[in-house]
DNA sequence: TGTACATCAGTGAACGCGCGTTCACTGATGTAC
DNA sequence: TGTACATCAGTGAACGCGCGTTCACTGATGTAC
């Protein structure tokens, strides 16, 4: 059943290499799609999905790790703007950061190989270079457009003022927690994905600024008596 | 550098054949341990590591799959044992609750690549035979210690009292969330690891405790109105 | 307008490699007599 | 106690495969004259 040669096939052109290149990280992104991991995706198959041969794929990446970094790239970017998107019709800073929650969640189940390969594939370097990762992350548009609707939490004093990055990475973990263990672990007892993602995530965000209520960081004996003053049943 | 064969010599022996079984586990851990991922460790390597060659693999595990099953299961046990290490020690169950999260962490930042394996990695099969492996986690041993002192706390007074099920996937998933953040990037500004794992297993245990004094599930416009009664800054 | 030619996107064939798994075998172990 | 023999853990060689990447090439494109 493979695909006669005659009926996809390229043409060549001479300014618009970059289509070529497009159609490449699409490629790709549809057979990560279907695999496993990275490793399962074969520069062979993007090629043959493109219609071209496996050496073209190098006239556009100088290897198989540059070409699945592009698509680390792509697919972040989509995440942000489906969590613009959502983010638009939100109603003040704290319904703004539970609209950018629930629309990573549903990026992640939505396209849960996109999601893996983005967020939890292990790093290329882990030399020196890793700083200028960093950087890239945090420069991230994604990243960054959460990190500002903390900072507008602050201003409107849901959560205590301070440092808005130690707060967005922990806002963040718990976004990254529900979507990754929703993906790895579908089969088990969630009920409705969307109900489950906002309890955690109105549970991150509602129990960091209870914490900076009682101080920042408290511990058991704290909350404990903390919750017996508000009249929790005992 | 190949190691002489001579230099370690497997000997036969007659009923002990899980002695060998035993060492496959632990020779693939170890493989694990340096590699991004189970695909990367192959039977070749593991047979090196262990002084054997690759055929004798398949007297103890039918196939490829059923090894990376094996290390699963034992890297579960382990992850299980270092909790209740942990959690001896602690002053009740709001206590031992953060004190099971810490060691989870703990874990998975000591051990990154055997987490991934046992968390993260895509599930074999997806077929009717999910069942099975859903009962397979809930009834492993971490996961149902988790449950145990989740029920705990609702006993005390500090959850609602209700279903375990969801609360305890709940905060799983900030253990897991923070865990696994940390593992895949690194270099982003953690700070210590130990107090930003407190901070977010402490949020998602009060956040819990809170939506639970405030009727289970606030929206924004609840919370907001309940932060400034209890003084929140403005 | 017409032709020669430089450019360069894409080709076809091949490289060497490491993989999971199989097969017929060997030879130490431990039991039956 | 001594010998013949069944057992079965582990071997050695090979299978077919798909991989990433390379290389010298081809032939359409578009420009220079």
């Amino acid at each position: 059943m493979t695909r006669a040669k005659t009926v996809k096939r390229r043409r060549a052109s001479r300014g618009s290499g970059d289509q070529l290149r497009a159609e490449i990280i699409a490629a790709t992104k549809d057979l990560l799609a279907a695999s496993a991991n990275s490793d399962a995706v074969s520069i062979r198959a993007v090629a043959d999905a493109v219609g071209v041969t496996p050496p073209s794929i190098y006239l556009h990446f100088a290897d198989k790790d540059e070409l699945i970094s592009a698509v680390v790239v792509d697919v972040f970017a989509e995440l942000d703007a489906a969590m613009m998107a959502a983010g638009k019709r939100a109603d003040g800073p704290l319904d703004r950061l539970r609209a950018f929650g629930l629309a990573y969640v549903r990026f992640a189940v939505g396209h849960p190989e996109h999601y893996r390969v983005a967020t939890m594939e292990r790093c290329v370097d882990e030399a020196p270079g890793g700083q200028s990762d960093m950087d890239k992350i945090l420069a991230d548009s994604a990243f960054t457009h959460f990190m500002q609707t903390v900072t507008a939490c602050m201003a409107a004093g849901i959560f205590a003022d301070g440092d808005p990055l130690p707060v967005t990475l922990q806002l963040w973990s718990a976004a990254h927690g529900i979507a990754s263990l929703m993906i790895a672990k579908p089969y088990l007892p969630w009920g409705d994905l969307e109900v489950a993602a906002d309890a955690v995530l109105c549970a991150a965000a509602l129990g960091r600024a209870t914490a900076d209520l009682l101080g920042g960081s408290p511990d058991a004996g704290q909350v404990t008596s903390w919750l017996r003053e508000q009249g929790a049943p005992t």
